[in-house]
DNA sequence: TAGCGCTGGTCTCTTTTTGAGACCATCCGT
DNA sequence: ACGGATGGTCTCAAAAAGAGACCAGCGCTA
């Protein structure tokens, strides 16, 4: 029914969605949008895309993260089922992330997302230049 | 070269388009995400989408923005260069927000997110039932 | 055997961001 | 003269994020 990427929706459509057509209160398209559009989700599922990491790992990988929001960040990747979290009986123990299917599946967006901030991030900072000129 | 949908690159190269191949300080496509990437952008970008507003008529579309957020994301949208903001000398002045093109070549990708929340957002309220409840 | 580093965290404190709501000048219609 | 609509700003409280100290348990090595 809907292929993934022909047979898009309208703009209204679109929007409706992000609305729950007018109940605002428990709308669960920005419930979950709000999930994945923390400071720090993002970049931690496209990592997880390329393999699985320890903790330890994606600290080094993300140096500007703090060990708190790493913590916290991987937590609620994890409670929304984007993200699976293993421990294992080593000394002392290390703990493997990986991404799940649900989190797998949103790697395609993510990227496209990721690649039109690719191809635009310049006319973004000129627009940014420019502005802040006129201010 | 880069078709939009089509052409599309590997896991690896794309988390190395998010953490600009190490320099993690200074990286554009992170820092165009984070700007999409605030709680009320992504719902006015596409709110937009769908026809140009006037700040009250956006205040009313989204109830749950207090007036300050909605002042600040826009201008936020503005200096990003995505939306265009035009004073009408009407008594009282009116204020019009429309996209700008750049503003419009974001609708795509930002489409496909939502659709994929849409799709998605059973399995997440599931995996967080679940979740919630083995804690 | 005493220190040291590695594991993955938690706890506390400070700074930043967000939210709620009052306030503002101007004009219009009545 | 007054209430409502325009698009904001200002202040203060609450929430979120960042910085950095601290922790237990084990292995290594001096």
């Amino acid at each position: 029914m809907d292929s993934k990427i022909f047979n898009l929706k309208s703009k209204l459509e679109v929007y409706k969605a992000m609305t729950n057509g007018g109940n605002f209160a428990d709308c669960p398209v920005r419930d979950v949008i709000q999930g994945i559009n923390g400071k720090w989700s993002s970049l931690l599922v496209m990592a997880l895309a390329e393999k699985p990491y320890r903790f330890g790992e994606l600290r080094r990988l993300v140096p500007d993260i703090s060990q708190r929001m790493l913590t916290q960040t991987l937590f609620d990747l994890q409670r929304d089922g984007y993200v699976h979290r293993e421990v294992f009986p080593t000394k002392p123990p290390s703990v493997e992330y990986s991404l799940t299917d649900l989190g797998r599946s949103m790697f395609l967006p993510l990227q496209q997302l990721v690649q039109w901030a690719e191809l635009n991030h310049d006319a973004v900072r000129e627009a940014r230049k420019a502005f802040d000129a006129r201010i």
